[in-house]
DNA sequence: TGCCTTCAAGACCATTTTTATCCTTTTTAG
DNA sequence: CTAAAAAGGATAAAAATGGTCTTGAAGGCA
C-alpha cells in the first residue's frame, strides 16, 4: 500500500545520478539511464518534466545533455517525488482543495493529516546532495 | 501520491459504522452500506475478508448480518488498512522480504524506512473504538 | 549548407489494478 | 419449505502504470 511507482523510483535514482556528476557537467541521457538502470525513453520523459520545473537544464545537439539547474543541496526529496507523483497525501481528504465534503464528519481526517505531515517533514529534510554523497 | 484506494476508505468507514452499533448487535450489510454510503456488493467483499481475518463475525440466513468479533478498542486502524491494502510501505524496498537487491546500494532506503515506521506508529496508535466514538 | 547528435513532444499500446456488478450456492430462522 | 442473508466465483468497464515509437526541433561542426 501507498507505494512509490516506478516513475517515482526512476526520478529519484535519475536525479541522484545526475547529481553525482561534477557540478555543471553536462551528462548524456543515455549514460544516466544506463548507470541508473532505467529505460532511456522513460527517463527522457521524467527529465523533460524536471527541466520544465527548473530542477535541471537540458541542452540539445552535439555535446548536449542534462545538468542540474541548481545545487543538489537545494533540491529536496519531497520536491522530486511530488514533481512526478503529485502531492503527497495518504488519502484524498488531505489534498489541497481536498474533496472531503465529509471533512467535518470524517473522523479519520486528522489521522491522515498527521501521517501526511510526518511524511512531508521527513522528505523535506532530505536533499539530493545528501543522497548523492552516499557511497557507490 | 501514496493514496488509500476506495476499498481502503470503504473498509475503514464500514468497520467504524459497524463499531457504532450496540456491542454484540448484528447489523445488516445493507444497512451499513447505506449509512456509510458504500456500494453494497463491494462492502460485502470487504466484510467477507474481515470475517476470515477474525475482525468481524458473519451470520447467514434470516436475522443474519455482521457484528464485531472483538471490541473496537482491540482493532487498530493499521490492522484494518493492512487487511485490505496489504503491508504499508512507501516503496518496495521496505516491504517484508523486500526485493531491494540494491538495499545496500539504495541510498534512499533509510528515508523510506523512516517514513514507514512513522506511519505505522501513527496507525498503530489509533483504534476503531476511538474513531467510532467521534461525533456523527 | 547539410549532416549528425541530442533532446522535445505527442501519439500509441499492453498490462495491471481499481472499482465495481451479477449470478449461483449455502446457511439459517421460522 | 420458504424467505432472508451472506459466501463465493465470474465477469467487466475504466483508469493507472509502464512503457515504446515516430516525428520534429535545435545545436555543433565539417
Amino acid at each position: 500500500m501507498m507505494e512509490l511507482t516506478r516513475k517515482g523510483e526512476y526520478a529519484v535514482r535519475g536525479i541522484i545520478h545526475l547529481a553525482r556528476q561534477p557540478y555543471g557537467n553536462v551528462a548524456l541521457l543515455s549514460d544516466i539511464a544506463e548507470e541508473a538502470e532505467i529505460p532511456q525513453t522513460f527517463l527522457a520523459k521524467i527529465f523533460q518534466n524536471f527541466a520544465k520545473l527548473g530542477f535541471i537544464n537540458s541542452y540539445r545537439g552535439t555535446g548536449g545533455g542534462f545538468s542540474l539547474a541548481r545545487p543538489a543541496s537545494a533540491i529536496t526529496l519531497r520536491q522530486v517525488v511530488e514533481a512526478v507523483e503529485g502531492p503527497i497525501a495518504p488519502n484524498r481528504c488531505v489534498t489541497q482543495g481536498g474533496e472531503c465534503d465529509r471533512s467535518a464528519a470524517c473522523v479519520v481526517h486528522d489521522v491522515w493529516r498527521r501521517v501526511q505531515l510526518q511524511t512531508l517533514e521527513i522528505l523535506d529534510g532530505v536533499t539530493i546532495e545528501e543522497l548523492a554523497r552516499k557511497s557507490k
